[in-house]
DNA sequence: TTCATAATGTGATGATTATCACAGGGTATT
DNA sequence: AATACCCTGTGATAATCATCACATTATGAA
């Protein structure tokens, strides 16, 4: 019998969403590749096509826009997450996100093509990426609601009580901040102003 | 030869997105329902199972969450536009969106009940799905950007460039603040500060 | 229509937060 | 190890924006 060396760990976390017949998790393992990516490094930079949806192993990321000279940081993604310039990928368009690492970073993804041909194959495929898709949305829509919490002290509160949590502990600062829509100094003194209250 | 009398809206635009097959078109003939609601009624409320995805025909419908005791708008959609608290209606979950009508709205709906009939039936109903979900993203993604930019005349400016701006002729000021960020005072005086500039 | 209520406009004031400045501490690079 | 650079912390100041107050206009109901 013989042993799979290359096991992909997105395999085993997309059979947590839905089981996978063995059809389907054959094309995957046959389609999907593995990657890495140092600290600092762009996934994808705006204007280019992005054409890989990335499944992260682990790492730390970033998803970022330009406007007006400044960079908008408007989610932050790590381990067993989906990360792909959602806007870009689905519509084959160049990406007005940029994607950046924050982490040494290794990931497997597969190939715009390669979901397509998948989707139009295999039933559960696109059930899944229905799945996907609207936890996506959950996630985006949440973040859309976040951004608009009046008072700086209150936005990070929230921020604080989500399964997010965590990030604070990981993401550079300078990053949390801009999630949460405070400049870095305010970041810092509510974090001081939260330890004590 | 009958002519169908109960034409239905929502066909004619899902058929542009995605020509759909006779069957797949009798089935959603024979499940979407008509309905129509008065201004300022909810379609749905915190707390409540929403089942139903809308395609408005006509009207002006608002998504808002309540936070510490006031209302936070989150998006205004208007005639030809899917509507649904998404988070409540994929995973079957009480809504903890609420979502009110801003004027008289006629729409279309679909139960979940038949959407998940129709997705497991027909692959092209997956399809369709998937590119809705898609499109529904990037507006959330897009939301979440413009809460984000620094500056309650830069986000005006912002919107006022997007394909939404014409709400901003039809849509009270009161919730097109909140949607920006920012109080309705500012709101107004922005108006006046960019008429003249 | 008429009245009551809600939405918007405008000014004054104060709170919040951005900005600027600089210091310390950590990290990366040579 | 030493240096340079970036991130974070903290104070002072300024700009933005929320809040309050009230006038004006619009909307809705009787």
């Amino acid at each position: 019998m013989k042993v799979k060396s290359n096991h992909l760990y997105s395999i085993d976390l997309l059979n947590k969403i839905l089981p996978l017949s063995s059809e389907l998790t054959d094309f995957l393992q046959s389609k999907m590749k593995f990657t890495k990516y140092k600290k600092s490094e762009h996934i994808c930079s705006n204007g280019e096509y992005c054409d890989k949806l990335f499944v992260l192993r682990k790492g730390l990321v970033r998803g970022y826009f330009v406007s007006g000279g400044k960079e908008i940081t408007t989610w932050i993604s790590c381990d067993r997450e989906l990360v792909t310039s959602i806007s870009g990928f689905f519509r084959r368009r160049p990406s007005k996100e940029n994607i950046q690492c924050l982490e040494d970073t290794s990931a497997e993804y597969l190939l715009f093509d390669d979901l397509k041909y998948g989707l139009d194959t295999f039933p559960e495929m696109a059930t899944l990426n229905r799945i996907l898709l609207e936890q996506y949305y959950i996630h985006a829509e949440d973040r859309a609601f976040l951004a608009r919490i009046p008072g700086a002290l209150e936005r990070f509160k929230y921020f604080n009580s989500t399964d997010q949590r965590h990030l604070l502990k990981r993401a550079p600062y300078k990053y949390l901040s801009s999630l949460l829509g405070m400049r870095p100094e305010t970041f810092s003194r509510i974090l001081n102003e939260f330890k004590e209250g």
